[in-house]
RNA sequence: UGUCCUGUGGUGUAAUUGGCAACACGUCUGACUCUGGAUCAGAAGAGUCCAGGUUCGAGCCCUGGCGGGACAACCA
């Protein structure tokens, strides 16, 4: 047999545009064969899925090419900016599993490099102050279709723009009253072409330099000579910067940088029944319709965090959702699939009645208790095996019972039998309600011949079903987790508010749930799968010892479920 | 009535650069099962936005349409 031989410089992972226009760069020798990436967040938010996509990319594009990866916050605007966002963006980059080594920058380290540039551009008559008002440039602009009108400022001297900047430097001006601009062309077809905003005046402190600038650059300016100072080659960002790579190239061909970067465009992500917005997510946050950022309906890495999602898991799914050029929306039921397909490697089973009902062996003998085994994860078996008391009393789950079942449901109903698991086959003889009707308590007896294990325990039954021993159950809350929104594209209405779309069940909360003793020393954020019921961990924020609190993080897969759908 | 980008099963990505459209998710069968999970076996589903052209041969090349997206912050 010819054996493949894999070149080892060569991932085995599918090609996207990106490696190959790296590849090309690396057949040219255009970067001498490096690369160099660097994701470049703003300090002004928490990051969410669509962040974990770039992230993924930019470092794994680095990995892949043994190149490296910077993080660099994109801190250029003061006024939205702050620490606290500086600190839960490293925390979840980390926490997805990547490292920027020593590389960690901020676009404000280079302020002074920055300025410099800003003065070589003045000094080549590529830009210059202008005194029109924010209105007045909006209206000198022009639109899409019609071309803009040259400013009245537009040619002074370079004394007097030099003169000029050196007292916006200095804090002589108001915010707005001057602002720096490249001088390009104001009528050209692409908008950011129009003479764009360089540096604009803003008298507020910023969280690194504190009150050392009143003036301060504006992404397209910085963006490029930060990519540049860095030995950034591939400088990879979303679609929407698409009609500024001209501007990214013209300032570092105006300025001479001795390195020039290669800008490359992706779709940023979309998931269905999610919104991904920073305004929008802000505003959840802010009229608290959420618990906060990490509130586990939330698309923010730390909510998937708490809500029990694995960084595996959302590096699997940025992997799998690929990169391209093409706006999509994807299934959120693809991430739903790729935490579970972890889970279920690496979680172990326990059970846990969520909604219980009593049921009363009545042949099983009083004060007797029984330790039965049960498998950890049958998919790992160096999970290894637990006891699990067994006792006359016990709680099912209430849909695990109908006492006028429809067809082909497998579960417990009067006259039927039904396996307990790892423990008898019982059939249910009465049912016990109060005065208004409600079930109290399913009477049933069980057939000692058919424990598991035994060796005539092989016998047919239709259904299994999880319980827990009433008198060993331990109490807990669980956290019933579903989609935020009950639409598809809760942001597509342009005639209805995206809120009007919240899924009013999404957080259920049950608070009498019953899990099996083995959970009483769970710890914040270990994760299990509750038998039957799907996956669930720890909560970190209200989970106290002796009064744990559950986040499900997503369902089993269930067919039952949907065959009721129909 | 501009510029740029983009159109491939329901969804998302491929197609060794011109050679029978593949993979994943989803859907549907069936098997197995002490989780209606997992697993296994199989099926349906696109002829690649449209119309021309080049070619023995086009999802890939050319021409012309049509659809979708982005751009008018002193945001990033």
């Amino acid at each position: 047999m010819e054996e493949k031989k894999v070149n080892e410089n060569e991932s085995n992972l599918p090609k996207n545009f990106i490696k190959e226009i790296i590849d090309e760069h690396n057949k040219s020798g255009r970067f001498n064969n490096k690369v160099h990436t660097r994701f470049p967040p703003e300090p002004n938010g928490y990051l969410h899925i669509g962040h974990a996509k770039s992230i993924c990319l930019n470092f794994g594009l680095a990995e892949e090419y043994k190149g490296k990866c910077n993080l660099r916050f994109d801190d250029t605007n003061p006024v939205k900016e702050d620490v606290e966002y500086v600190e839960s963006i490293q925390t979840d980059i980390r926490w997805l599993g990547f490292d920027w080594e020593k590389r960690l920058y901020f676009a404000s380290d280079y302020f002074e490099q920055f300025y410099e540039y800003a003065l070589v551009l003045i000094r080549k008559g590529k830009a210059y102050v202008d005194s029109l008002s924010a209105d007045e440039i909006r209206e000198y602009r022009g639109t899409p279709t019609e071309p803009g009108k040259e400013s009245p400022y537009r040619n002074r001297s370079v004394e007097e723009n030099l003169e000029l900047f050196e007292k916006m430097k200095n804090g002589e001006f108001k915010d707005g009253e001057h602002i720096l601009r490249a001088k390009i062309d104001m009528s050209s077809p692409n908008m950011n072409l129009r003479d764009p905003a360089v540096y604009r005046i803003r008298n507020t402190s910023h969280h690194r330099t504190g009150d050392k600038w009143c003036i301060y650059p504006m992404y397209d300016f910085a963006h490029g000579f930060s990519d540049s100072i860095e030995g950034i080659t591939h400088s990879v960002c979303t679609l929407e910067f698409e009609n500024h790579r001209p501007l990214y190239d013209w300032f570092l061909d105006e300025v001479e940088a001795p390195h020039h970067p290669q800008q490359i465009e992706f779709a940023r992500l979309n998931l269905s029944f999610t919104v991904m917005s920073k305004r929008k997510l802000l505003q959840l946050v802010n009229e608290n319709i959420v618990d906060g950022w990490d509130d586990p309906r939330m698309p923010t890495i730390s909510a998937y965090r708490r809500r029990g999602y694995t960084p595996e898991s959302i590096r699997n799914f940025a992997e799998e959702v690929g990169v391209a050029k093409r706006n999509g929306v994807i299934d959120v039921g693809r991430l739903e699939y790729a935490i579970r397909d972890h889970l279920n490697k690496i979680a172990n089973r326990v059970m846990a009645v969520i909604n219980p009902v009593k049921l009363v062996i009545i042949n099983y003998p009083e004060n007797v208790v029984e330790e039965l085994e049960a498998i950890n994860n049958p998919e790992d078996e160096t999970a290894g095996k637990r006891k699990i008391p067994f006792s006359k009393e016990l709680f099912i789950e209430q849909t695990d019972f109908m006492e006028d079942p429809p067809r082909k449901f497998f579960r417990l109903s009067p006259g039927k039998e039904v396996r307990l698991r790892y423990a008898y086959i019982i059939k249910c003889e009465d049912v016990i309600k109060d005065d208004d009707g409600n079930i109290k308590e399913i009477h049933c007896t069980y057939d000692p011949e058919t424990k598991s294990g035994m060796s005539n325990s092989n016998r047919k039954v239709k259904g299994t079903i999880h319980w827990v021993s009433a008198q060993h159950a331990i109490e807990a809350e669980v956290r019933l987790y579903d989609r935020l929104f009950n639409s598809e594209d809760p942001t597509g209405d342009k005639k209805k508010d995206f809120l009007e779309f919240i899924n009013p069940d999404s957080l259920e909360i049950k608070t009498d749930c019953k899990l099996e003793p083995s959970l009483a020393d769970a710890k914040a954020g270990d994760k299990f799968q509750f038998e039957r019921n799907g996956y669930f961990c720890v909560d970190t924020r209200y989970s106290k010892p002796g009064k744990p609190v559950f986040n499900r993080t997503v369902t089993l897969r269930d067919t039952w479920a949907k065959m009721q759908n129909k």
